[in-house]
DNA sequence: AACACGGGGCA
DNA sequence: TGCCCAGTGTT
């Protein structure tokens, strides 16, 4: 295989990018300003998400939270709350205390550089990057996986891009497109291109106006360009919850950290090598907590929902207990556990997977 | 350098 | 149903 000279200029590449940009850009809110903290906000939400799955929560965060005060002041349980739904929480946990650093130690004012918003909690060589570039005209490149993308089968670049050593062949390249003059406007226009013309899976080659010059469609390599390892396979885990009812409340847990959904709201979980589970073992989970049944076993059919994550894959059981008396507190404080009745839940940041048994068999919303 | 961390889009 | 997406922090 022939592999391409790096470049030291393309002036051409950022003349075409340039030229597609305002004839194709998506209308997006967070391009109508210079706000560093909206545009913050768009990006931490951005990351690793959508634009379609991330906008609605934009306009949510940023009409809760106009300013960063608000958002340093709020709860985190209503940050999370806020997030719900949207995957990797520990964005919203970072988010919430780079808010608070920002207003406690910066007065409001977000850092004016790249290397000042690098040091902030979540905001890593991308983030740092786009706000640098979108807020201040920082003349510094964007890499995101769109641009990994475009760069690849642009300029044949056949490192692995799930390699962290094969980010600086990127970054450098990307250096020496982005142009002085129009750095924000570069770095928007690379990403569009690689959202809506140079996509994933099949690219709108055909209708490219860099066709002539990608190094991929002349090499008939788009298929396989840019090269990326497969991650490794999710492992299953098998989570047993126990769901106490006691009239009209729920006893919920705040999730801890070093595992998944830190921050989020579940069950008493007990965590199994199995899919299957003993009804004693349920009895005695139960009993342990110094709870008393009301009906005289858990309640059939246990209810089973399967959640598949990016690394994981949950197969979860729902063992539901109706209980004769509330908890003993000092049982509920051991276990984590805290009561709470159905309108309190709903307001609860909770993973996908509870608020999915929760609204399919308790008829609890949200 | 490898791994952990969500959830949704799409064929 | 299975594959795709790919920033940041931690280990």
């Amino acid at each position: 295989m022939t592999f391409p000279q790096t470049p030291s200029s393309h002036p051409w590449f950022a003349a075409a990018l340039l030229n597609w940009y305002p004839r194709h850009r998506r209308d997006l809110p967070w391009r109508h300003t210079r706000d560093p903290y909206a545009i913050w906000l768009s990006e931490v939400i951005l990351q690793q998400t959508r634009v379609k799955q991330g906008l609605p929560y934009y306009l949510n965060f940023i009409t809760s939270y106009p300013t960063v005060h608000e958002l340093a002041a709020a709860p985190q349980d209503e940050v999370l709350r806020h997030w719900q739904g949207l995957g990797y929480y520990s964005r919203a946990r970072n988010m919430h205390h780079t808010a608070q650093q920002v207003v406690q130690e910066f007065g409001g004012t977000f850092p004016g550089s790249y290397e000042g918003l690098l040091k902030l909690r979540g905001v890593g060589q991308y983030t740092a990057a786009a706000i640098a570039s979108f807020a201040y005209d920082e003349q510094v490149a964007v890499l995101d996986g769109n641009v990994y993308r475009v760069l690849a089968r642009m300029f044949g670049l056949t490192q692995d891009i799930a390699a962290p050593a094969s980010r600086k062949v990127f970054q450098q390249l990307a250096d020496t497109l982005i142009p002085a003059a129009q750095p924000a406007e570069f770095n928007q226009a690379i990403m569009e291109f690689g959202a809506i013309q140079c996509t994933p899976v099949k690219p709108d080659c055909l209708f490219c106006p860099l066709q002539s010059q990608c190094y991929a469609f002349q090499h008939g390599m788009v298929q396989e360009l840019p090269v990326k390892s497969k991650a490794k396979a999710a492992r299953t885990r098998y989570f047993h919850y126990l769901v106490l009812r006691h009239e009209d409340t729920l006893y919920m847990r705040k999730r801890g950290p070093k595992d998944i959904w830190e921050g989020l709201y579940d069950f008493a979980l007990h965590e199994a090598e199995t899919a299957e589970l003993p009804a004693q073992q349920v009895v005695d989970a139960v009993e342990l907590l110094g709870g008393r049944f009301a009906a005289n076993q858990v309640e059939e059919p246990v209810r089973s929902l399967r959640h598949v994550l990016s690394h994981q894959k949950v197969e979860a059981r729902f063992h539901l207990v109706q209980l004769a008396e509330p908890l003993p507190p000092p049982a509920l404080a051991k276990a984590g556990l805290v009561a709470y009745r159905a309108a309190a839940i709903e307001e609860l940041p909770k993973p996908v997977l509870i608020t999915n048994y929760l609204s399919k068999y308790l008829g609890v919303e949200a």
